[in-house]
DNA sequence: AAAATAAGTTTCACATATTGGAACCTGCAA
DNA sequence: TTGCAGGTTCCAATATGTGAAACTTATTTT
């Protein structure tokens, strides 16, 4: 598959157990790569020693390690977007009451890398990390609206189209004409297009340039309001992601000299 | 050093690119790596295309991928003690009103895994994560205490000892003493050995089998406390950190069947 | 503008790490 | 004892990775 050398099949094996919800046996593991018992009993010993893997002695399971969880804060922290972001997620989430999403694309799939929920603002690990179509989401067709024409064909292509719901939009040619409609008008809904009764208004993250860093929406369901009271919140999230967006383009690197790495013990 | 064959050479690459806060050129990456140039250049490129690294080609710069934040996700979720500690973290922080960790043993190093602070609760990516000596915070004692007597030597040699504060201990013979009496007393505490004026009681979270799964600590400033008062707190917290244990320890995969893996796209 | 320097990319003969079939250990059940 | 499944190790064949050096851009300097 995927596979770029060694290092490719060795992450291949790290997504195997992740995939997994729970510590997975040699054995289990085996059942569902497509390498042979030796190989793939090498990778895992060499992932273990590398502590991306975590080995179980007494019940023989393997587990994501802590290096893994090290390497994710950095990747979060550094993401120039997420950690900008939160501090606005917070004020939107405060006005409008509702559940706020920040995603990003990763590959052709949508990945939600911040989440406010209206009551009880939930941690980020439990609910973003997730990764959603990007043909059935608010926030997936905000941001192929404003993709680079000579991207899209490559990752509509690439969209399952399948239909959630009797809304979705199940092919690129229907699409296509969608992303038009939301670059005339600014911003995208998701009309019960992935799941009945969810509903929301999204809007891109562009930079100055015009370059697609993520998208924001406001989640809520049919019972609660409907697509025009979620127009009336465009504006404000427009404005809201164009700040994102702004100090971002902006918070670029002035040339740093010394150098931060972490010392080797 | 670490290198476990090319895997680990990539990783290294990874960490190195962590290691700096900010997206680094190829000559940045190149001056801090042992690896040659040509060498380097292929590990970088063979992370990109596994979405490990993502190449900034405007700046050309490199920063960390999306790929380890999914992965991450599925790490910190499928850590059998962080989900199942969320909650009770939110308890403890409540009650208590000051900064609440919950860390694990990594390497001989501690890794905070999540974090609450008392004001307004930061989501744990942004300052959980992190790693720290072992030996001079409370959740690192506290840890060290309960772990089997046949590890310690091996971790106690690898910490630094390095003097943070004149009440930093700085030697494996002295460290054995306090932790003697860290497990008569039950419960660690940090007198200001790691940051001037920062204090904290900490207890070790034991499976019902008696291994160390993590460490639970309420911290503050002498300033606001001292260490007699944070005693007062010790059993509170032994209790939700027992708690949390038992949890955890019952947690134990009930034999799934079905293989819940990531389909591929 | 030309020359000099630096930054990034590709090449290729060579060394090494990886491969995977098969043999070999366990522990456990019949 | 025998049988068997999960797990671990061997080793020759070979695919992969290596890195000095050559080569292309970019970016300065003269």
């Amino acid at each position: 598959m995927s596979g770029d050398g060694t290092v490719g099949k060795a992450l291949d094996v790290l997504d195997l157990v992740a995939g997994f919800g729970h510590p997975a046996r040699f054995s289990d593991l085996l059942a569902h790569s497509p390498y042979p018992k030796a190989t793939l009993y090498r990778l895992l010993q060499t992932l273990v020693t590398q502590r991306m893997l975590a080995f179980n002695p007494d019940r023989s399971t393997y587990t994501l390690g802590l290096r893994l969880v090290r390497l994710a804060h950095a990747a979060w922290d550094q993401s120039a977007l997420a950690p900008i972001a939160r501090p606005h997620l917070d004020v939107l989430s405060a006005e409008v009451g509702e559940t706020v999403h920040l995603a990003q694309m990763d590959h052709a799939q949508v990945l939600y890398v911040d989440k406010r929920n209206a009551r009880d603002p939930i941690p980020m690990y439990s609910q973003a990390g997730k990764v959603g179509p990007a043909y059935c989401t608010g926030v997936g067709k905000a941001m192929l609206a404003y993709l680079p024409e000579a991207n899209l064909p490559g990752i509509l292509s690439q969209q399952s189209w399948h239909a959630f719901t009797a809304k979705t939009i199940t092919s690129a040619t229907a699409m296509m004409q969608e992303l038009t409609l939301i670059r005339a008008r600014g911003f995208a809904f998701d009309d019960e297009e992935h799941e009945p009764g969810i509903i929301c208004v999204a809007v891109p993250i562009l930079s100055t340039g015009g370059a697609v860093l993520g998208a924001l929406s406001v989640t809520s369901t049919t019972a609660r309001t409907n697509l025009g009271k979620l127009a009336e919140l465009a504006p404000r999230i427009t404005q809201i992601a164009r700040t994102i967006g702004q100090e971002t383009t902006n918070w670029r690197f002035p040339e740093e000299t010394a150098h931060p790495n972490r010392e080797r013990a």
